[in-house]
DNA sequence: CATTGATTCATACATGCGTTTGAAATAAGG
DNA sequence: CCTTATTTCAAACGCATGTATGAATCAATG
């Protein structure tokens, strides 16, 4: 059979359910790509190029501003790629995110572990508990620089897809919270006079902070004439967790 | 003519150039509203239920995710009444935009004013001017609560349709930047030891704390079982603005 | 009361979307 | 070489969307 294998033979499509009836019509011109090898099975290279330009795409114009039309387009693959690779679009963006958000996570993880192996149980500083939970995104996002080809945007494509995203992606995501509860655990044992809800207030607002990287920078550029220099990575993360760490260790307020 | 009158003639509907053929055809059964008064002219009042339901909707479902028939039967008028009263969805956006940007951009104006006649020529406080930036944009967002009625959720709108409005939303934002310039201006005075950039950053991370507050207050809830106090306006506006002083009154980084 | 201008209404239209289809192309196995 | 499983392709399908149309309704005016 020419139709695509049964559900999840190789782990894909696990789509299907209903059928059309063929019929006339027309959809205008066809945009697809003028490759001079067609049929050629290249397969996986065909996967990860779609999900490298939809990761990508999604980033610049949202999730319903990207057609499937003008993804395909831009991959150089035919119009149907998606649906067979996929199965559905809001499958497609689940992947994106999962493969990004696996890798951010067990770096951040690995990032934590290390700083608790150095201090004695339970006291690692604030400031090294701040870098393991910001360094990957942030290493993440600003890699590549303009011409990015570097690796992922996956933060900012994370801040879009939570907002705009078929409802399965913000489950997603909340699953995804709980991630972040070993970290408010350690910021605990550091900061032991901060009460729970202080605590959980300014680890939000430092969230805030490691979230303005991805949102706006172009207010930021704006508002410098060229002063403020993009590029260097490293200097960022710098800056990005002495903001933080201020915010978080500041004396109590009075009252 | 029972066609709309000639452009501009009550500053509205600025649209028009096409005409299309009438035909044949179905859309399905409509779903419009049962009022019993049919073509009773309550004009501006629609206009402004038009709006309303346009900035909680789009709050909630983003730009692209809420269509005319959604929103006209959620609003309880005609399908064709948006187009009207407002052209295009775009041209509603930006007019549900403009009306929330230019009352939040005056009072922020108003109290940068105040603060700065209370203090010493170029001498006003951070905090003060901090506050005046941010008590506004989080009054209107925070105020009401869950059950909203009260003010408008303006902010939350704004970070929905800057990633997902049209190109002329965009364009409009970046005007509002220029707007930022007097509290920058400022905040130069208040912290003079900072160098352009490093205050230019500084002032970036300080808006990202004020924008964690329309971004992901599920996250926080979902973290805190409940032991953060959301209602209290006054109680968030103190911390906010008390984490962006820390992180702006830091210490210079040694080297 | 007839006229006029503004607004509402039901319905239609054209377009673009995500998805499906059936065949063609490819590579591997025996 | 024939078969088989996989992948690509052009073309459509059905549906939902934003917008347009023209008649109906209402309020005000003279």
């Amino acid at each position: 059979m020419p139709t695509p294998p049964a559900p999840e033979a190789k782990a894909r499509y696990i789509w299907r359910e209903g059928f059309g009836v063929t019929g006339l019509g027309s959809d205008g011109p066809m945009t697809g790509t003028a490759d001079p090898r067609p049929g050629s099975p290249r397969g996986e290279e065909t996967r990860t190029l779609i999900l490298d330009t939809a990761e990508r795409m999604f980033v610049e114009r949202g999730y319903s501003g990207v057609t499937m039309r003008a993804l395909t387009a831009e991959a150089g693959v035919n119009l149907a790629a998606v649906n067979y690779h996929f199965g559905t679009k809001d499958a497609l963006l689940l992947e994106v995110f999962r493969r990004g958000s696996l890798a951010i996570n067990r770096e951040r993880a690995r990032l934590l572990r290390e700083a608790e192996a150095l201090a004695a149980p339970g006291t690692a500083p604030v400031r090294d508990i701040l870098r393991a939970l910001f360094e990957p995104p942030l290493r993440a996002t600003l890699a590549g620089g303009e011409a990015s080809g570097g690796r992922s945007i996956y933060m900012q494509f994370v801040a879009r897809a939570a907002l705009d995203g078929p409802a399965e992606m913000r489950t997603m995501l909340e699953r995804d919270v709980r991630h972040l509860e070993r970290f408010v655990a350690a910021l605990a044992n550091a900061l032991p006079a901060l009460s729970r809800p202080e605590l959980l207030w300014r680890f939000h607002f430092a969230m805030g902070v490691l979230h303005s990287i991805y949102h706006d920078l172009k207010r930021l550029d704006a508002l410098a004439d060229g002063v403020c220099d993009m590029s260097d990575a490293d200097a960022i993360i710098g800056r990005v967790v002495d903001f933080a760490v201020a915010g978080l260790e500041q004396p109590l307020p009075l009252g």
